[in-house]
DNA sequence: GGGTTATTACGACAGCGTGTAGTACACTGG
DNA sequence: CCAGTGTACTACACGCTGTCGTAATAACCC
């Protein structure tokens, strides 16, 4: 899961996790979140269509980044080894986010802040007032601590 | 500026525009956003300090892409070219992190809204106070629209 | 156990973005 | 018209990703 740590990139053109993925990493975590875990074989035989054709290794090479990479663990399971998604889809997905939201907030509070209310604002008061209620709340905290 | 348009990297460790800009890249933009206006001139008689000797034709080379990109604008001025950027400094991180923002909540609508609200709450004071008036900004522009 | 088959390890190369720089050409000033 | 200075173009390295090949290894079947 510590994607986190490293540098990646974002690519807006991009949908989902193909903005910070390459799109064979992407589609074979997809492949393997799809399945809960799956062997080199299982994720080649999801990706190999007629219309795209992967060598074998290069879907092992891949597996074997994202292990590195820390989005799979590896487990010797008799014959050959299992990939296990480190995280849930929704897990990586939400930490990841929280990392590009963090270092945002962290480095550009200010225009971090407006940008995000305006943005939110144009369809979902629900969030804004959510956030009031989130100031509210450490503001009252804040208050009781004195 | 277009920067949004663009693939670009995400790098948590370094700090501001650093993040997405690259070193070198950075050190020409703040320079160029120091004095408004620059030749390469200028620009490599800022950065070729003692303990880092640039060749002029690196930070030409530099500047060529950063115009490429948009982030700069290339003027003829009489001998040599002039580079201005394209935005202060202020507007392209405000642009850059609204671009990044905003494909955060298209793609991620859910996640990105719930983990801003909970960092929020963790922030400190001065980015609570940040986010109350980007709140208060906005509720004043949308009363005096209706 | 030997041969066949499935897997893995390791290494390679290409393309892209960035850092770095050299060379050759152009334009300004004198 | 020449010298300098600035510019364009080209190039190479490195890190990340996509893509494989080859060789080694492990499993399996007779």
């Amino acid at each position: 899961m510590d994607l986190n740590r490293y540098h990646f990139t974002f690519d807006p053109r991009k949908k989902g996790l193909r903005k910070i993925l390459g799109d064979l990493e992407a589609d074979v975590m997809e492949a393997i979140w799809a399945r809960g875990r799956a062997t080199v074989h299982d994720v080649h035989k999801s990706l190999d269509a007629a219309d795209r054709e992967l060598a074998y290794t290069t879907v092992m090479t891949v597996m074997s980044r994202l292990a590195d990479k820390g989005l799979l663990e590896k487990r010797k399971d008799g014959a050959a080894y299992v990939y296990v998604p480190a995280a849930s889809k929704e897990e990586f997905t939400r930490r990841t986010v929280g990392t590009v939201l963090s270092e945002l907030l962290d480095d550009f509070t200010a225009p971090a802040m407006s940008q995000f209310v305006d943005l939110v604002g144009e369809q979902d008061d629900a969030v804004i007032e959510a956030l009031a209620k989130a100031i509210e709340e450490k503001r009252r905290r804040v208050d009781s601590d004195v």
